[in-house]
DNA sequence: ATTAGTAAACGTATTTTTTACGTAAAGTTT
DNA sequence: AAACTTTACGTAAAAAATACGTTTACTAAT
């Protein structure tokens, strides 16, 4: 199996989750004993790639091992290539020492994937491994993964803006103001409530149903779903997508 | 030299020329005699990285070249990494007979590039195999490398909506009519003279000079400059750029 | 010197979009 | 039925986009 390995390129992932309050990112803990020390180093999910396996299959595989989920949103967003990116040398050290084998130089792929982190119904099974931190409490990670965290942030952002991200993280029936709050979240600020209301109305691709939320102490709130085929349809008009 | 290629990853560059009336893409034709047969492929600019070298160096060295021109925009947008892509086999054995490796699979990390063709003044020396093709006259390439080509395009498209990649194909000083042609042309459709400048006339980097265009038969048009400082300082205002 | 030709440069009215607010409506809980 | 909470609708003002018409500054030809 290792044989297989292509020690050259790898993927990694930046794995956004959001949870309704806040934005979250998968990393994992590895615990490693070396000369009888043991050390805990943090990093993303990632691997070297197969010999004959397309990238974007390495990435759902290795999504689908930590998470348990398939068929997860998947953007190649990056490449980090920087010949020294796998120091400090006692990383490169766990980095041979864990596949056996004599790495050189490795470039690496990066991904971002987006999960709805609490939706009861989908079948999140977490590897123990696997720990959520909130975006902005992200520990010190091994060799360049900080700055890919950033990297996927920044372009997270950029194309929330251009494509519709957002139903990633939605129920398939959502609400405006659940919607809305993913925006703010994502965005780092506050919208208007109204202004944003007449704006969806506006999207045609945006389906009120006449279903209603229930079990709260107020008005309840009119359910939505995604008309993704109408949405590809009027592609070509749309430069960007919201706010 | 040779010994020192990392035969696993390579840099393929979109080279974009723009030559005042439209646009084109530099490709590399190669003779090749195989069995005494003549064989005329054509390509991208691009090759293996060096063992140690960073990618975005490769894509310089390659660039220079070809060219002999240095500091030239350069970004990188893209992997193509399908292991079937060295098909056909025959375009596979001539790889493997130019640079005597055991080529298996090569995964490519796609930059393009935006020149500008015929300013006198810049110092452009075409290596003798490059050759301008308009960009709808692209013939075969070998590989997947026409498909890098569209990717490139698409991006440039998208790009040249939101950052000042305009200002890579004007020369220091330039009039407005050469900057809404430059739009017209890489974004392939007309725009209204008179809204297109009073929408330049808004943006504070673009900045009026006391200089006209001199030896035409009809009013001389003031020159212009693009003060990049004063964009970067207002960069986090604009999401977009102009049209 | 006047006129013709050419492209630059300015202007204005109309429509559309964005922004900033105020208020009513539909539920539950007490 | 009164209090509370969140949804939902509406309108006026400002800003931006669009669609055009007209004037200006220069060279070249007569």
């Amino acid at each position: 199996m290792v044989i297989q390995l292509n020690p050259h390129i790898s993927v990694d992932i930046v794995v956004f989750g959001f949870d309704d309050n806040q934005l979250k990112v998968l990393l994992i803990n590895d615990h490693y004993t070396k000369n009888g020390k043991q050390k805990h180093l943090i990093k993303l999910p990632g691997n070297l790639i197969m010999r004959k396996e397309p990238l974007a299959r390495s990435a759902e595989r290795i999504l689908t091992e930590l998470t348990g989920l398939r068929n997860i949103y998947l953007n190649q967003f990056g490449v980090f290539d920087d010949p020294a990116r796998l120091h400090p040398p006692e990383s490169l050290e766990w980095l041979q020492d864990t596949t056996s084998l004599p790495i050189d130089r490795v470039v690496t792929i990066s991904y971002y994937s987006l999960i709805k982190i609490n939706s009861g119904s989908n079948n999140l099974s977490l590897s123990p491994e696997a720990e959520w931190f909130p975006i902005n409490e992200v520990p010190e990670l091994i060799f360049d993964h900080n700055q890919i965290v950033e990297a996927g942030l920044d372009i997270l952002r950029k194309e929330f803006l251009t494509e519709p991200l957002c139903f990633e993280l939605l129920p398939e029936k959502f609400m405006l103001n659940q919607l809305q709050k993913i925006y703010e979240i994502i965005l780092g600020f506050e919208l208007d409530n109204r202004n944003f209301r007449k704006r969806i109305n506006r999207l045609e691709y945006i389906i009120p149903l006449n279903e209603r939320q229930t079990g709260v102490a107020h008005k309840p709130a009119r359910l939505y779903k995604f008309d993704k085929q109408k949405y590809n349809d009027l592609e070509k008009q749309h430069t960007g997508f919201v706010v």
